[in-house]
DNA sequence: TTCGATGTTCGTGAAACATCGAACAAGCTA
DNA sequence: TAGCTTGTTCGATGTTTCACGAACATCGAA
């Protein structure tokens, strides 16, 4: 469990974060933390195994758009909004817009929410 | 040469333009493209070959984010932008604007034009 | 018809990516 | 201390992407 690098806001770049969310699955976790409220690893469902969602977590954070956090053995994650808007002025909204109309990432939940089937 | 497949505007994805405009290069083709006018094959510059060249023009392509049409032996492209603008409001215009501001894509250019050292 | 110009496709590597399971590290808890 | 939980890292695998040069197809011009 070793320290995880942030980028600083002005080191995040467009093709980096494109790269980023052109995969659904990521797509879905930025959706899920679009409310802006933490969570912890344990309470994100994806269908892929945790190693798996351990690196998409990752690519997000080398990314720019997520920042971790890290609490004893457990860790929670944060969408960077404001860092992300202030480089990248409305592309986060247009995104998200585009993901919730077509329903992208859908495959992506928070534990105990509901969930429509 | 034969016929190039293009997705109606209603199939164009999140993640598929996302993919596609994770590249540099096609980022700076999507520039170039930007002003609305149609550009021959010809005009443009990049710094690869000509069939890596080909390869980017149709991953636009594909995505949906340009159409081609073909005269005698050369060939036209466009940005659809309206088409990109229906099914992802915003999108477009914030990687372009985002673009402009970081100057990526600064390797394509179209010949003849002034080109800023 | 022969040649040149213009793109496409093919064959091929190198690199990147998504994915998994297994092994590991670190911190709680018993 | 031993064990559990949590997340990271490693190695392997298969797929996709980017890149190139070469070969091919097509059209217009000589």
């Amino acid at each position: 469990m070793r320290r995880a690098h942030h980028p600083e806001a002005g080191e995040i770049t467009l093709t980096g974060v494109m790269a980023a969310l052109s995969d659904p699955i990521r797509v879905g976790l930025v959706r899920v933390l679009a409310d802006g409220r933490e969570r912890g690893w344990g309470e994100l469902q994806a269908p892929v195994a945790k190693s798996t969602l351990s690196h998409h977590l990752r690519v997000l954070r080398d990314a720019g758009l997520t920042r971790t956090r890290q609490e004893g053995t457990r860790c929670f994650v944060v969408l960077r909004r404001e860092d992300v808007q202030a480089r990248l002025p409305g592309l986060l909204q247009a995104v998200l817009a585009a993901a919730e109309e077509d329903d992208i990432g859908r495959q992506v939940s928070v534990k105990g929410a509901e969930r429509p089937a």
